[in-house]
DNA sequence: CAAATTTATTGAACAGTGTTCAAAAATGCA
DNA sequence: TGCATTTTTGAACACTGTTCAATAAATTTG
């Protein structure tokens, strides 16, 4: 049944070439002005056929967040070339910062925006996000035992740190940092964080 | 001219009552599903009357993110009741997530939303946002001057906390602590806050 | 008081949105 | 080729923010 088989690779080609016309809206104009009728035109579909390939727009917006997080995973994992975990915790901070930076829109899809989290079945694992928690989790927990950061409830560092940072790029990403100035906004984050993560520190050689 | 002056105070009532209006709309259904014409039929006006009052809905939403502040600051001004300011530092953190959990449309309005800053001439001033920091940021330089905090620059404490506790109830109110069991939540925001402000007192004498 | 003028309110219209579904087109099989 | 199945279409529905000529109300003038 060669046929069918050419068939489901055909189906699967066009929902990719649904989500690739979706990000590329999605990047260019973002999520307030992306909508089917833009994807459908783009890939010159009408906007009947998205809807054959995806339940409705929040489950496109769910598998553009779902790639969104495979490339926040891939930087955290470059910083695994820190032999240190507590070297690695500081690199994670700022390479999430960076990444939050250098893609506003896909930051929102996978931490701000409601529309993505509706096509996660109720109540239910939130894979993605799950995945990167856990790896930094997993990080903190070898830096307090390696006696790097104060022996804290590893759940409780996690939270705290991932929502520090995460608290930093929204407040700037959403313009809230206005009464400061512009260009300090960024090495403030990037300072603010740091201070925040050596107060948990065991041993503190200050330069 | 006593009537140009009723003039201007019916003028004046009918825009309050089309914010009055929108202020139930809005918090009746959110903020996704606030529409004009709503808001038009709430009042028993037309959806053009509106326009009339309002230069557009980003106005309106900016008007009730002001009212929002408002409820804050008086929320916040109610820890001055605490002797020490590191007392009323700590004060000011739970009030900060209750407020934030009890009104989490307000806060989406005061701390998430682009619309309500769209109304803000351009680069400039965010005064609502300002006199809440502004409060916050001056018991802090008081909870310095008193040795109660470690001398770390007022704006990088105030940012820090800051962002903290925003992170905090932000991805509690857009669910991405899934990976938590439901009722852990809130009790771990509030002690990652408070243990989070305590690696910044200077004389810690832990429980 | 009546007419003219100014002010306030209306609601249809425009261009857009997500989504559905009967009809049309394309494809596969005999 | 003819028939059956699958895929694609685009008009239609009920919404959205916003505008603006037309209507209604209020005020001023004669």
């Amino acid at each position: 049944m060669g046929i069918n088989e050419r068939k489901e690779r055909e189906k699967a080609e066009l929902s990719q070439l649904i989500l690739k016309g979706a990000m590329e809206v999605f990047l260019e104009v973002g999520f307030e002005n992306t909508s089917i009728r833009k994807i459908a035109e783009r890939i010159e579909y009408s906007p009947g056929t998205i809807y054959v390939y995806f339940k409705d727009k929040d489950e496109i917006l769910h598998e553009l967040h779902h790639t969104a997080f495979d490339q926040l995973m891939e930087v955290m994992e470059k910083t695994a070339v820190h032999q240190e975990p507590i070297d690695q915790v500081y690199a994670i901070g700022d390479s999430y910062i960076t990444f939050a930076l250098e893609n506003p829109q896909l930051y929102d899809l996978m931490f701000v925006l409601r529309a993505p989290m509706n096509a996660i079945n109720p109540e239910c694992e939130w894979e993605d996000g799950f995945r990167t928690y856990e790896y930094f989790k997993s990080v903190l927990i070898k830096a307090v035992e390696k006696g790097q950061l104060k022996p804290v409830d590893p759940e409780v560092l996690c939270v705290t740190f991932w929502a520090t940072v995460h608290g930093l790029v929204t407040l700037y990403l959403r313009e809230r940092f206005q009464n400061l100035p512009q260009e300090q906004i960024e090495p403030l984050m990037r300072y603010s964080l740091r201070e925040m993560v050596k107060q948990y520190e065991l041993v503190t050689s200050d330069q």
